[in-house]
DNA sequence: AACTACATGTAAGAGGTTACATGATTCA
DNA sequence: TGAATCATGTAACCTCTTACATGTAGTT
């Protein structure tokens, strides 16, 4: 996965692994973590495969390795872009929808419409789940797991609400509370 | 992690790795996954380690190695549930708060406002970036970027949210949409 | 002079997953 | 009788984290 997101940094712009690390940490930071023990390796591996090349670089003094992406590493990055995500976790698909801006309108909106189906099957499930507790005599003893769950159902209710926003293209800002 | 939540379901009742992962499944799932593969690998550590103890069954027909729980298991659990998560992602988190029915209740309402404390200082970093992207020329350009990040600010929002709930054992009803 | 941020890397290992191997039982 | 589910396990591997090592440049 890393190195699928490094490869999608590096799409327009040429970065140091110091600068990749960083720009993961401002953009999906939220969704997916980076640390340098893997950034380095991923990025000597990217150059072994030739999905990347490296020019040494001295400009503002300090010595940087500065990496670009190759027309086989475009390829490659595209490639994983495409591929079904239906197995994703919410935050493995977000942090792939990060770089739908790279994917024809069409394609990217088609992709969100068929994971929103996915959630709605899966909001179903845990409302069934829901109802068992429900039943229960000593609600009580079991405030915490009956409050994940309703977390688990809230978390995907925003998701769906997002999809359907984003899929319309519709203003993000209604999204949020102005008023938290 | 995993090691402890599999502390944390054998501790009201006895099961067999096999029900271990069913039960972790039906309940965490929504946060958390775990396969054969690291349940069963597992056991055999925390039998060793004196944590839980086994017993070979054959009730239903079926041999079956039931697992029970030591006072030794139960201790590292109860450590485990109260040492400090400030670092935790959402969903272990979440995970940890699924155990949270085992915890005094004023220590439970703490873990969470401390918690809550950290969501909020993280909330004003996504909403000081996003007005980064909001001076932007050609917003169109990072529609999907700028969305994610609202995803990451919504999240984050109906995390807090579920927060102040769980905190004073509100009605958690109030926090899911019925008409979705 | 000390501290923070920049910059690159490695070694060890935590913490899993995937795929395979095996076999019993239940149900259509 | 064949498929699904129950049931336990292993071996290979993957992906990343943590901690360490090293040194430079700017800032207080």
């Amino acid at each position: 996965m890393l190195e699928f997101i490094i490869l999608g940094t590096l799409f327009s712009q040429n970065l140091s692994g110091y600068d990749i690390r960083k720009c993961i940490e401002n953009g999906i930071g939220m969704f997916y973590k980076a640390s340098y023990g893997s950034v380095y390796p991923i990025l000597a591996k990217l150059t072994n495969k030739g999905f990347v090349t490296c020019n040494e670089d001295s400009q503002d003094g300090r010595k940087k390795k500065i990496y670009q992406i190759t027309e086989e590493g475009r390829l490659s990055f595209m490639e994983w872009l495409q591929k079904d995500e239906s197995q994703d976790s919410i935050e493995a698909f977000m942090a792939r929808v990060f770089f739908f801006d790279k994917l024809p309108e069409e394609v990217s909106k088609k992709k969100i419409q068929k994971y929103e189906y996915y959630l709605e099957e899966y909001e179903e499930s845990l409302l069934e789940q829901r109802k068992k507790y429900m039943d229960l005599p000593n609600r009580e003893d079991y405030f915490y797991k009956i409050s994940t769950l309703y977390f688990g159902i809230c978390k995907l209710q925003s998701m769906i609400k997002w999809c359907r926003v984003a899929r319309k293209k519709e203003e993000l800002e209604n999204l949020i509370d102005k008023d938290i």
